[in-house]
DNA sequence: CGGTCGCGAGATATCTCGCGACCGGTGCTATATT
């Protein structure tokens, strides 16, 4: 296939034309460009700011079918709905909710080339119909949609996201584009990575949302909390989201508000998809005044009017919880983002955050029990032949997978693999990978508990936690406005921010930060660690790595 | 880790305490049952 060379101009004409877009945004004509000239692409962009017009206008430039990967069925209907509602090019979607009769006409639409764009979720892929129909029409780009998933999903929930490098490659690498609207360096560095992407252009745009008020209150006692949010909820501009860490208190607490005569409605998982449906549309139409949520509230919702996030538990990550408070104020206007803390809740995250621990001797009944049956396994046999919990037994496959044991068959059955290393040393290594994945699970849950109690400017810290800088202080955020800031001193910081240190036994990391005598460094190995920075130079703990990081990266 | 539930024991005929068990988030898909 030819490479089409189209000018900025060029795109920019097209969108016009096409999608109607008066002037592309910066980040959108970088990505469109980088995929024009065939390279590989990854677009961190806010939610609003035409991440899809990205794929939209790519699939429509790049002759060839466009695969897009989306999570969740609704994201699926809604893109294609979007699509269709601008009669830009026909479009499917293949999913269990899909009479067979739609299914086989998309996929005939495809093998005809009439099919410009289709929509599936990663787990389609374990179809081999599926498979095969994509590699008989060899789409020329691959689309990954919430690519957070990969890293946030992949290892344990849904672990077919680490499986799409290998679909990838199966489909003869066609061009990848991931999008997702946050990512930390090492998100985005994984994304890449699990997805094969070559000579990965990554696309940032500002993380910055200088319109939300950041706060952290602090509570020592349950019940007072509850209280004062009730009360911040009750007194507060609407409509406004509260998250929280279960089900249980989404309830309650939506109750609690009812009580005060708060329009509230209540948003999880354990809802029947009716009643979760009726509470979504409720608050989008301005029907109920607050949502009381879990986590399972947010993806691809774009209200404009959020007035503010409230946090009654807290996030486990600053990636979850910058993207649950940038669900506020949208339009522009100010909005709140208040965390209610206390340090007690961590207890649960880290609850959460444990259930992945592998064994030695788990790893080496599965690797028996493969080796036994010579033949390929699902995963449901294996889970009876050696009585894991279906979590552990993931955990326990995606590991082996990394350390080449095994691989998993397009059709989700695993095999060992036939040229196998050293068996006992893989095991280990397979159990180290879990351990290290646990401890960068729990360093990011430390960073939550580093934004909660930080003394200094809560924006530069969340902008660091990103890699962006932030020069002087915000003004609009707790800390901000009691004076309690840190202004940087160049003159204290022996190591650049953004750049590779080296740790005797923790290895290669990134500075993230600092924060008054105290450095904070991303370890690939470990996670995020924070270390006096005066020890640092005393002991000589960290040495600066030369080698520079390879910037391809675009800020605007 | 901590909150909650259910149970049995104890002092009194219903309530209180203490102990152990158990649960806690996110979604796809396939399949069986009304």
């Amino acid at each position: 296939m030819a490479k089409q060379r189209k000018t900025k101009q060029q795109i920019q004409q097209i969108a016009q034309a096409q999608l109607g877009y008066e002037q592309l945004r910066p980040g959108q004509a970088d990505a469109i460009a980088a995929l024009l000239k065939g390279q590989d692409t990854l677009a961190v962009m806010p939610t609003g700011s035409g991440k899809s017009a990205i794929y939209q206008l790519a699939g429509l430039l790049i002759p060839g079918a466009t695969v897009v990967v989306s999570p969740l069925l609704a994201l699926q209907q809604d893109q294609k709905a979007a699509i269709e509602a601008q009669k830009l090019a026909e479009v499917g979607v293949v999913n269990s909710t899909i009479a067979e009769a739609e299914r086989a006409a998309a996929f005939a639409q495809l093998a005809e080339s009439n099919l410009e764009f289709l929509f599936l979720a990663p787990e389609q892929f374990n179809n081999e119909e599926v498979l095969e129909q994509l590699q008989a029409a060899a789409p020329s780009l691959f689309v990954v949609d919430e690519a957070h998933c990969i890293s946030e999903w992949g290892h344990d929930f849904r672990p077919d996201y680490l499986r799409l490098g290998t679909i990838i490659e199966a489909l003869g690498h066609p061009l990848v584009l991931a999008l997702t609207a946050t990512a930390a360096p090492p998100v985005r560095e994984e994304i890449v990575d699990r997805l094969g992407m070559q000579k990965a252009k990554v696309v940032v745009q500002g993380f910055d949302r200088p319109n939300i008020w950041l706060a952290v209150e602090r509570y020592e006692d349950t019940r007072e909390k509850q209280e004062a949010l009730l009360d911040r909820v009750v007194r507060a501009e609407k409509p406004g989201i509260v998250y929280v860490a279960t089900r249980k208190r989404a309830e309650e607490l939506a109750e609690a508000l009812e009580e005060q005569e708060v329009k509230a409605v209540v948003y999880h998982a354990g809802k029947s998809p009716q009643v979760r449906e009726a509470a979504y549309r409720a608050f989008m139409d301005d029907e109920a005044e607050v949502i009381v949520a879990t986590t399972a509230f947010g993806m691809g919702v774009d209200k404009p009017n959020v007035r503010f996030v409230f946090h009654y538990d807290i996030s486990d990550s600053i990636d979850s919880y910058y993207q649950e408070i940038g669900r506020a104020g949208r339009d522009g206007e100010s909005a709140q983002a208040v965390l209610f803390y206390n340090p007690e809740d961590f207890n649960l995250r880290r609850f959460f955050a444990s259930g992945g621990k592998i064994e030695t001797e788990d790893v080496e009944q599965v690797v028996q029990a493969l080796q036994e049956r010579e033949e390929p396994m699902a995963p449901r046999e294996l889970q009876e032949t050696t009585n894991l919990s279906r979590s552990k037994l993931k955990n326990t496959l995606n590991r082996l997978g990394e350390v080449g044991v095994l691989e998993t068959l397009p059709n989700g059955e695993v095999v060992p693999n036939e040229s196998l290393p050293d068996l006992e040393e893989a095991v280990e290594e397979a159990v180290r990978l879990q351990e290290h994945r646990q401890q960068y699970v729990r360093s990011r849950i430390e960073m939550m508990r580093g934004y909660a109690e930080v003394r200094d400017c809560r924006r530069r810290f969340v902008l660091n936690y990103f890699g962006e800088g932030l020069s002087e202080s915000c003004g609009f955020c707790d800390n901000c406005k009691a004076g309690i800031t840190n202004e940087p001193e160049t003159g204290h910081q022996p190591f650049p921010i953004n750049s590779q240190v080296v740790h005797k036994s923790w290895g290669i990391g990134t500075v993230m930060r600092y924060e008054g005598d105290k450095i904070t460094v991303l370890f690939e190995t470990v996670g995020y660690k924070t270390l006096g920075v005066g020890m640092v130079l005393l002991r000589g703990l960290l040495k600066r790595m030369d080698t520079a990081v390879a910037d391809s990266t675009i800020r605007s």
